[in-house]
DNA sequence: ACAAAAGTGTTAACTTTACACCCATGT
DNA sequence: ACATGGGTGTAAAGTTAACACTTTTGT
């Protein structure tokens, strides 16, 4: 039995959700668009393989990874069995900006509602991705991962409402962020937009995993 | 590559949570508790071998699996590689007696405070299930499951109280479980204990998914 | 000075918690 | 009649939701 591991690598540029994919370069599914994934190898574990991976072929590494779901329907790949052990992971866009290799054709970043032709059953794990996602980022500890430092508050609540669906007040939810006790002002200001500059905050240094909304 | 699934079944027997054992024959770890277990064959998804399995050696039919997580490491089992998908259950246990064949002698019920031995790195399976368990009562549907029709209030409250580890106010649970719009009485109280017989409940037909707790 | 986006405070509605007495049964 | 456990209401505290004006920047 082949068992593989697959990464939906979630993060947010300007505002908006992405996903990454890849572009499969042969048949079956050649130029449709595919989570990364790797095979798992006898003397390696889910983690590891997936880590390697990550860090070889995306040049994404120090990224945490949790645990989704495991796909095991018999015909989820046409060439042969495999049973598919998803993960999740939320980055910090600037982080891997700086690690990225100078050029990777078949990488995309891809907005979460408007993915390209997926292969294999990879929408249906993508999809299932996504609602642990908008569990997980009730949880505060989650947010800490892909806003490591300096963001705004305004950044952080459009994130907020692409993934939960609905507006939120400003007021309100700057408000659960101060009483819960997260963040702290860096001091400095996010400059470059239109109107009144942002102030950045970070995550405090020991939070604890609140559930906020 | 091998893999397995796992069951880590949880019931409710006189107010105390149990989860289901099978005391293993042979070598290794002869003696030593385990968790139900399969592997998958080629033709078979994970939740269709595990439903056989169980209704074939367990005597448990009709149940609803959930997918809890992922065992990987290299080691876990000592004779090959095996990688584990583990599945949460609950059930009703009044449901189960009549439906458990005469005699079954390596199997039995725990109570999740005081576990036997427990072979390979199923105590890790186990633990990882009651957390998810802890989550997962949180939301109504969930306790559909465990408790099909014919509950006390006081019953399902020492449940939450054993699954959250702390005490629950009578009057405050009774009022949520109130405006949930949850539950309706069937008319009938439970005998036979001392007191005050308590109201019988059943959860209403068409309930959504809350959070409770 | 105007447009654009950020920051801030108060009040009302709702939810949660704390708490004490009465009720129905078995012995 | 008494012991046991179940059922109920109310008030205070805390939380959430609704809402409008002022501030800081770029043009």
């Amino acid at each position: 039995m082949n068992v593989e591991a697959l990464a939906s690598v979630f993060t947010i540029v300007d505002g908006k959700f992405k996903i990454l994919l890849t572009r499969k370069k042969t048949e079956p599914y050649k130029g449709y668009w595919i989570l990364p994934n790797a095979m798992v190898a006898k003397d390696k574990t889910l983690e590891e393989t997936l880590e390697e991976f990550m860090q070889e072929k995306m040049q994404l590494s120090n990224l945490e990874y949790e645990q989704c779901a495991t796909f095991s329907a018999v015909d989820r790949n046409p060439s042969k069995r495999v049973i598919g052990v998803s993960f999740l992971s939320i980055v910090d866009f600037r982080t891997i900006e700086k690690q990225s290799s100078p050029v990777e054709d078949a990488i995309e970043w891809f907005e979460i509602d408007s993915l390209p032709k997926i292969g294999y059953d990879h929408m249906e794990v993508i999809t299932s991705a996504i609602e642990s996602l908008k569990l997980k980022i009730r949880h505060s500890l989650a947010l800490k991962q892909i806003f490591p430092s300096d963001f705004t508050l305004p950044e952080i609540q459009k994130m907020y409402e692409q993934v939960l669906g609905h507006e939120l007040d400003r007021r309100n939810f700057r408000k659960k962020f101060v009483k819960a006790d997260l963040i702290e002002e860096t001091g400095d200001k996010a400059l470059g937009m239109n109107g009144r500059p942002a102030k950045l905050y970070r995550f405090k240094e020991e939070i604890e995993n609140k559930l906020l909304f």
